[in-house]
DNA sequence: TCCATATATCATGATTTATTGATATATTAT
DNA sequence: ATAATATATCAATAAATCATGATATATGGA
């Protein structure tokens, strides 16, 4: 992760389909959702769609599979705890205190 | 936090000048730093400097202070809690196994 | 092979965003 | 009051981004 991973990654979240996108195949965990699919909840046009998910591909937040004529997403785990971690790094001048309540607020209900 | 706050700070993080600024305040911590001295270190025109951190500032991401004719600047870490919150909402799909990784790696060194 | 389904790419006009020189405001010292 | 220092605002141009209609590609079924 360097600084323009970041920058596209950030640039990504940047805008309200791929935020919803993104938002939305974090719910979905393991499971992902096919692209189509994703659209319609969303009332999102076919090719505005398809251009935004090249985006969030591109940055690395999310991954694509193919399943017969259907394509199927999934949050990038990965990705976002390399960026999450590049933006965090080295964080809070040695006093955790500031950080333990960022920590808490990301993880999911351990 | 809503979707336009969420959207606001990662228009704020997609520009390499803001981001610099961010990730410079959170190494800095609770001590933060004057606004001219940023500008310094990043090499960044005053005006643009300002600019930029104006539109930090008002994404909640950071915070800032007068000191006599200075104005000392500090990463919000109740912001960037309160976003990364939102993004990774009901994250993972009850699957804790994914998340672990990113929640470890947004941690100071504890 | 031919057709239907699912997704991606292209070209374009409209909107947004970034940087900069010039200037204004706020604070402190003399 | 005046000058010096630190930061913010304004106006304008240049560059990036967005959604969309039209069209192309890929897969599966008849």
């Amino acid at each position: 992760m360097d600084t323009n991973n970041a920058l596209n990654a950030f640039s990504a979240l940047s805008q309200q389909t791929r935020l919803d996108v993104f938002r939305l195949l974090i719910k979905c965990g393991a499971e992902g959702m096919g692209a189509g699919e994703i659209g319609e909840i969303l009332g999102v046009k076919q090719n505005t769609m398809s251009a935004n998910l090249a985006v969030l591909l591109n940055a690395g937040l999310i991954r694509n599979e193919r399943e017969g004529r259907a394509i199927r997403y999934y949050a990038d785990f990965d990705g976002i705890r390399a960026l999450l971690g590049f933006l965090m790094a080295d964080c809070c001048g040695g006093q955790p205190d500031l950080c333990r309540e960022v920590i808490r607020e990301v993880s999911c209900a351990l």
